[in-house]
DNA sequence: ACCTGAACACCGTTCAAGT
DNA sequence: ACCTGAACACCGTTCAAGT
């Protein structure tokens, strides 16, 4: 299913290939099809050659998580408010979080332990400190914010299954919507009238928009005291 | 390591021991420790007469996770604000979920899939609604809030390995100060600076105190436009 | 109705051996 | 230095059989 950009010919591998093969499988099949064998049957090679390259799959995955974070086009000072130029952060962050959807909640814990994570969480920290808020506040508000940024991708309504079938997630968005819609309306009733926001995003620009909006206007409330 | 409270001595499976002594083994070995196998020797039997109660594994976590929503103990109508009683609905979950860190994390999918998790998801929305947003708005501010209450509880930061020994657990934590201040100062200062609360939770009540206060300060926020 | 036993198709990983 | 092969200790799950 998922296209060997590189055939392996010449029985070595390539890291970087490798870490590649590694996202777009996680990608287009999910994270539970990540696996070692998968992965070395995709470049031609025995499982046991991946491990001269990582020393065990939580390492593997570091990496790629690593490799995500990466490609967050940090955004150059703007000189406006803290919580403009963090909003502008979080909004990078976003970009670059969004195409890989099943990959997101693997982001988290390498802000503090990935060379790419470590640049973000420095800036926003530096952000929050001009808040005026303490630095143990700074940083459990910090890392809630991210949590809440990078769960935003992560728990997108309706990408519970996003490697099935675009059809067959259909279905399955809409018999998540009937089980809701059939609830008691006399026990349920708002239940039953968000059904349709709870089950699916229709705008998916305002969805982040909001929901990033969320996460800032909550900072900038704490901030003021 | 964990005491099988109740020992099967008639061959007769109690669905309700059952999912009591997956809840332990999840609590207190991890999620990843919670197998069909692991659960069947505890209960003596084989691991193939625990399919007689569960469809899969998917529905025994599907069911441990709506036994934790269960003891949320709704608090009655205060007739205050609606953000005070948001907040009052919040904390009784927190405070639910706080003895079951491993477990926090599953609950979030089954706020709209099981009956205790509904019941929690309708007094929400209603609560939403008379903030005066809509109910769009309502559905996925609702749904972000309780995944960031949610994730309060399963990312507390030194919870990653719980189920090691205390001492063993004061190593981590001290392994992964050092691993911070050990960064250049020059780059990183404000991570540096921040090391310590980044990497453990000094009092516990307050962290939730101040998480909770951030989530409900956003929606607080959103809701005045 | 409920449990057993053997088997299948997977995992990650160790260890010794090849080149 | 880097890859192979066989094996180990696990998974969840199917299927046919027992009682």
């Amino acid at each position: 299913l998922v296209p060997s950009v590189t055939k392996n010919t010449s029985r070595k591998i390539d890291p970087e290939a490798l870490i590649a093969s590694a996202l777009a499988i996680a990608d287009q099949e999910g994270l539970e099809s990540l696996t070692i064998r998968r992965l070395a049957q995709q470049h031609e090679v025995t499982p046991m050659a991946l491990y001269r390259h990582f020393r065990d799959k939580d390492q593997l995955l570091h990496a790629i998580a690593a490799e995500v974070l990466r490609q967050v086009e940090v955004p150059a000072p703007g000189g406006g408010p803290w919580y403009d130029e963090l909003r502008a952060l979080f909004q990078a962050i976003l970009t670059a979080l969004r195409p890989h959807p099943n990959l997101a909640a693997l982001t988290f814990r390498r802000f503090l332990t990935s060379e790419p994570g470590l640049e973000l969480s420095e800036r926003a920290l530096l952000l929050l400190a001009e808040s005026g808020i303490s630095v143990d506040q700074a940083a459990q508000f910090g890392v809630q914010a991210v949590c809440s940024l990078v769960n935003l991708v992560a728990t997108e309504p309706g990408m519970d299954d996003l490697n099935l079938a675009p059809e067959e997630q259909e279905d399955v968005i809409r018999a998540k919507r009937a089980r809701l819609t059939a609830l008691s309306p006399r026990r349920f009733p708002h239940v039953i009238a968000a059904a349709d926001a709870l089950t699916c995003v229709f705008d998916r620009d305002a969805y982040y928009e909001h929901g990033l909006e969320l996460i800032v206007a909550g900072l900038r409330e704490v901030a003021r005291g």
